[in-house]
RNA sequence: UCCCCGGUAGCUCAGUUGGUUAGAGCGGGUGACUGUUAAUCACUAGGUCCGCGGUUCGAGUCCGUGCCGGGGAGCCA
């Protein structure tokens, strides 16, 4: 609460949902209209939002107001405006509580009523991608910033309660084979005149950190040199791939959480991750339940069920080997035949957590061949055709694969016979390697991408609508 | 990057086998009516049918091409 130009003290909606001024009391709110419904009575009926939570107030005012005729009957949607007067229990239905209105200050008109992209009625999400700026304005995306924010919060509570530590690895970086996609190149150098070698190469020894620097595809690699001091750590922060992806599930920036922990194998990697995506779903069902309900009603009807399902049921744990079993025996046709010592594909993994499962399912133990250098290799096991590496990824209904992760390799020999096995520059990671020279210890990793973890909550179907900004091939607007 | 689908009013869409002056709902304006709930009713304004080229007596409609958007696949979180 604030104060006011005439001293009514400012309350935003939220506060006043919430009963933190009694009835019969002089308020403000600010906001914005929505919609203005006319009785010829002599009295108009503003429906303002201020974002402060999902719910509307009406503010009632009448022609008794010195500038209703010349001002509030020419309000339309989009209106900043300042309302002070009583609040009281409504006389209408819809509502519990209004505002009647000793004073409606216009603060910002809206230039073009009959342009302005935001009316109070249903738009397709692809028109609304295209004034991303004034999108926030509408239910759905005021929904899902806030569902955003508190989701983004509870990560933080849920690490910070538990012991764990946030790391702010660096964003630019001069790794370029870490195996986790395509790099954007970070340079200053003049590309209308690029300084070369003798053998004609760019001399990037000229350019800002006298090498060539990337925007990073991933934490990891930086977090585990904090995990092996601080024990438990994790990263939350942007991240850049530059593949040219379009599909309804990948972004050039997006934000992933890592977190990282020492002293730990898969299993505990596994716990934790059953743990943490618990809580926050937890925490979102409780401090966003006007938002949940209205991604309930009108995005996806499952919305709160599935979030409540989860949060009670155990997670589905399946060997990548006995999956494959699984769909070998689903007598479903796909397109890829599945084998073993294939990556799952997309048909695949929608199998599993759709329809067989029904719930999010946690692959463990994948072939070798198929992952990453510093997954830690398992001992060969009866029934498996080939070496398996610790490596687990958590599957979700209508999005896939929402959490990739591993128990790192922590024996020397073994993590450089890898590397050599996988074309990696010891030369570069040799840092990476000393880990496993001082005082190595097993430890264990995921990366979870915070905008599919937000798309799984609200359901909403295209990740491009739970970020902002969305960033994709061929368009960086706003 | 590959495969499909689409682009008509501020928005959502319709538009017949190619045929006169391209329509509706919502939104805007004006008016009527009502403590209203995406209010209702009447009237009204509003169009480079994505761009370029072609076929045709005639193209929103058919063909080619470019741009943009969407869905699916791959890559992955």
């Amino acid at each position: 609460m604030t104060q006011s130009a005439d001293s009514l003290p400012v309350y935003s909606i939220r506060d006043l949902l919430a009963g933190q001024a009694n009835l019969q009391t002089q308020v403000t709110i600010q906001g914005w209209l929505r919609t203005r419904r006319d009785s010829k009575a002599g009295l108009s009926f503003l429906q303002i939002s201020d974002g402060s939570c999902f719910a509307t107030l009406q503010v009632v005012a009448t022609n008794e107001l010195a500038n209703y005729t010349d001002a509030i009957l020419h309000l339309t949607s989009g209106c900043a405006v300042r309302c002070s007067g009583t609040l009281v229990e409504s006389q209408g239905r819809g509502q519990s509580l209004e505002i009647q209105a000793s004073a409606v200050e216009i603060v910002g008109w809206v230039e073009n009523p009959d342009s302005y992209p935001i009316q109070p009625k249903q738009h397709s999400f692809e028109f609304l991608r295209e004034v991303a700026h004034l999108r926030p304005r509408t239910n759905t995306f005021g929904a899902i910033a806030r569902v955003r924010h508190v989701a983004a919060q509870a990560i933080h509570r849920y690490f910070h309660e538990h012991g764990y530590y946030w790391v702010n690895t660096p964003l630019i970086t001069a790794s370029d084979a870490e195996g986790a996609g395509q790099l954007f190149r970070v340079s200053t150098l003049d590309q209308m005149n690029l300084p070369r070698t003798d053998k004609g190469d760019i001399d990037y020894s000229k350019d800002f950190f006298g090498r060539e620097t990337f925007l990073t595809v991933s934490g990891q690699l930086n977090v585990e040199a904090y995990c092996l001091a601080l024990s438990k750590v994790y990263t939350f922060g942007p991240t850049f791939r530059a593949e040219n992806s379009n599909t309804t599930r990948h972004l050039a920036e997006f934000w992933m959480i890592e977190p990282e922990i020492a002293f730990a194998d898969l299993d505990d990697l596994v716990a934790l991750a059953e743990d943490f995506l618990k809580y926050v779903f937890r925490a979102v069902l409780s401090e966003c339940p006007d938002d949940m309900a209205f991604f309930a009603e009108r995005i996806e009807p499952q919305a709160i069920k599935r979030l409540e399902t989860l949060i009670e049921q155990p997670f589905q744990r399946v060997d990548y080997t006995a999956a494959i079993e699984i769909l070998q025996q689903s007598g479903k046709k796909f397109e890829f035949k599945p084998e073993w010592g294939i990556d799952l594909q997309t048909e695949h993994e929608r199998y599993l957590t759709e329809q067989h499962f029904n719930a999010p399912v946690v692959v463990v133990n994948y072939p070798d061949e198929i992952k990453a250098f510093y997954m830690r290799l398992n001992d060969q096991r009866d029934g498996e055709p080939g070496r398996t590496v610790a490596a687990m990824d958590v599957l979700a209904p209508g999005i896939g694969e929402i959490i990739g992760g591993s128990q790192r390799e922590e024996r020397l020999d073994i993590l450089t016979q890898r590397m050599q096995a996988h074309d990696i520059d010891l030369e570069q990671y040799s840092w990476y390697v000393d880990f496993r020279r001082y005082g190595t210890v097993p430890h264990a990793g995921f990366g979870l991408g915070f905008e599919r973890l937000v798309s799984y909550i609200t359901g909403m179907a295209n990740i491009r609508d739970v970020i902002p900004y969305p960033r994709v091939p061929g368009n960086a607007g706003f």
